[in-house]
DNA sequence: GTTCATTAGTTGCGAATGTAACTAACAGTG
DNA sequence: CACTGTTAGTTACATTCGCAACTAATGAAC
């Protein structure tokens, strides 16, 4: 019987089309081309500057909240925050009333960058966002949302 | 002068609403509860399972054109390549024409493991879609696109 | 045929990452 | 107080990653 051999035993997924894949390309370049910019400029990963955007918006944060705020790993967070307090770009401030913890704020070298780089962020948005019409926007945070909520549920079960 | 010193000298991100880093945290929640299926069904990375998912598709593919259609890093494939055919998921034929490259197939044992993560996979997408409508389907795939080449085109430049 | 540029793929290396184990500090129980 | 469990944060370790440098093969120029 010299019959090709039936292959398909599944209807193949196009790779291209799967959301998942989508997604982690689109994020990836977005996030490559954003890192460009924070290395290039004060030569801050993007950690860093996830800690960064996080005292600049709240002043005054322990290590875990700001881990909460930007959902980063707690080593993450950790080895970035060293980083930041070597290169005097934020100060340390023990909690006296809980000596676990201690409070982070940015130095003024800190908020140099966080001033620096947010313009220059909001810009890098901006023009991202202007290849969408406002309405398409709104739909992709949307969008976006309820992707969170649906993986963030699959992560517990699966 | 006992006034506080006037700190926000630019409007601060709200780092939630940063489109860069929702489409990351969004990207790595989707993307972190797909590898714990594939890590746990087969012992594959995600890389590992661009490429059988790429093999699967199109029989039979060098490593370059592997690389372009799942846009990763020819290391990455490399790696990923040299660890499935180490566990015989694929094999390797030289091409006679180019000794440089080789072509690329899934073994019996590869094929069997794309059989058994096509369905899942697909499952996977279809909970996390049956999140949106399908019109919001639609949607996000062409605001994907549009933030994609946006990106890239960023690339370029900066 | 020899030289030079290019290409497919691999590997060395440093940097970044997450898990798990750890330290130090707190909080509650007795 | 001692004992137990929990929490904030760091570190050790193994893994992963991409850049850059490399090898080997091809092709084009002459």
């Amino acid at each position: 019987m010299n019959v090709k051999s039936p292959k398909p035993a599944v209807s193949p997924i196009e790779l291209e089309h799967f959301l998942p894949y989508r997604l982690n390309v689109v994020a990836e370049a977005v996030s490559r081309a954003l890192a460009r910019l924070y290395e290039k400029r004060h030569g801050t990963s993007i950690a860093e500057w996830r800690v960064i955007a996080t005292l600049g918006q709240y002043e005054r944060m322990t290590a875990k909240d700001i881990g909460a705020h930007s959902r980063m790993h707690k080593t993450k967070v950790s080895r970035a925050v060293a980083r930041l307090e070597e290169r005097q770009c934020l100060a340390r401030t023990s909690n006296e009333q809980d000596m676990r913890e201690a409070f982070l704020e940015l130095t003024d070298a800190g908020r140099a960058i966080y001033d620096d780089l947010v313009p220059r962020a909001l810009a890098f948005e901006q023009k991202l966002s202007d290849a969408l019409s406002k309405e398409e926007q709104a739909n992709l945070d949307a969008l976006l949302c309820k992707l969170e909520v649906s993986a963030l549920d699959d992560a517990g079960d699966a």
